[in-house]
DNA sequence: AATAAATCAAGAAAAAAATCACGATTTAAA
DNA sequence: TTTAAATCGTGATTTTTTTCTTGATTTATT
């Protein structure tokens, strides 16, 4: 269904989203580019191409609808196509994103969690058991998972990502700092916070 | 110090600094630009475009040192200036980055915490208290901090992010989805984690 | 009904980013 | 000592992304 969107576009569909929702619990019908772009400091024609991706046309002197919108930046993000995932490492990250539920609602379930420490296996967190971490080859065959969210230390990020490619796990979603080698058919996403924060910090704090 | 690097290139250097850390890490003291290039996908000219902007020169048929990039990717990306924060939003989210030590070694304090429900206030995380929102403002103006990391629900995001503003905060990290209106002089980064999925899931998965 | 203002659409232009290409340098091997 | 291979540095080229511009359309106002 996607068409291989370029991330940067990508980016500014999830935000337009955000804006969305926000007008739909507003109860305001229609928003217009130059409204949207000066919210996001971009220009409008960006908005307007953008827009035209998704082929919802507009209307001139009024916009765009904004029910329209949503459901067609939702349609092509994918959130109706539910994908089933694990997380592997129940330390404080892993837990709170056990228990975000919004998750759901975005086309994301957790399935349950992994984990080499004794202590933790066999817990419950948010309805989703915590399994030690040899379970997982088993219930990646058996649920045929194919997506696992990693929040281990770094130091053993590595290790486990080669663990997981060898159980079949085809995506990573790596909030781990360690840049993870993989074989060209596994794609990783890089969630590094303090990467992210260094970015942030870069712009003018210093 | 920073002489406002594009956000492109930054993400780059947080990640090279990733792969500098491994390689420190396994005693290898030199690595060359076709060896990063390829661990990142990218094109090893544009490896060496970056490190040129560090003032970092390589040797030929050798490459860099390890070390000597680790340190010049810091100094740009400002490790060693320590930055104060106060988390806002005691939540699963929340209270798991108030737990990740790490920050601390990558030029981030995080002091307190807040939130607003009576139940959370006055207990301890990490060391760090959970102080009830409306003590915020004094706190600002006493230990001079001006970054707020938001980890509230999103219905909330925008009227406290209203507040922190009024109480002096100029950078705030946001973990909510909800997209921000603030005035032009206050810094907002964007971390929302679920378009993040989007942007991956998008990749390929569907 | 005529006019003005806001907006969309889309092609053109500009800017930014990534890639290519090649000469210069250094190390290792023949 | 010569040759070959790897790598750096950098200018040129290509590609991608963003911004600008203009004309058409629609709504509100006079």
């Amino acid at each position: 269904m996607s068409k291989n969107i370029p991330e940067k576009i990508t980016n500014r569909l999830t935000l337009y989203h955000s804006i969305m929702v926000e007008y739909l619990e507003a109860g305001i019908e229609t928003i217009s580019s130059p409204q949207i772009a000066q919210r996001l400091g971009i220009d409008d024609s960006q908005v307007r191409k953008d827009f035209k991706l998704l082929n919802n046309a507009g209307k001139c002197r009024v916009g765009y609808m904004v029910k329209d919108l949503k459901d067609s930046i939702e349609k092509t993000l994918g959130f109706a196509h539910a994908k089933d995932a694990f997380i592997v490492g129940a330390g404080h990250l892993g837990l709170a994103l056990a228990k975000y539920d919004s998750f759901n609602s975005y086309g994301l379930n957790i399935l349950a969690l992994f984990d080499n420490d004794p202590q933790k296996v066999d817990m419950q967190v948010n309805n989703k058991q915590i399994f030690h971490i040899s379970k997982l080859p088993n219930l990646v065959q058996r649920l045929g998972v194919d997506i696992a969210i990693l929040t281990v230390p770094r130091q053993h990020a590595q290790q486990v990502a080669d663990f997981l490619i060898d159980s079949d796990i085809k995506y990573i979603w790596n909030f781990t700092p360690a840049v993870l080698k993989v074989p060209p058919e596994v794609k990783v996403w890089n969630e590094n916070l303090m990467g992210s924060f260094l970015q942030f910090a870069c712009k003018d704090i210093i």
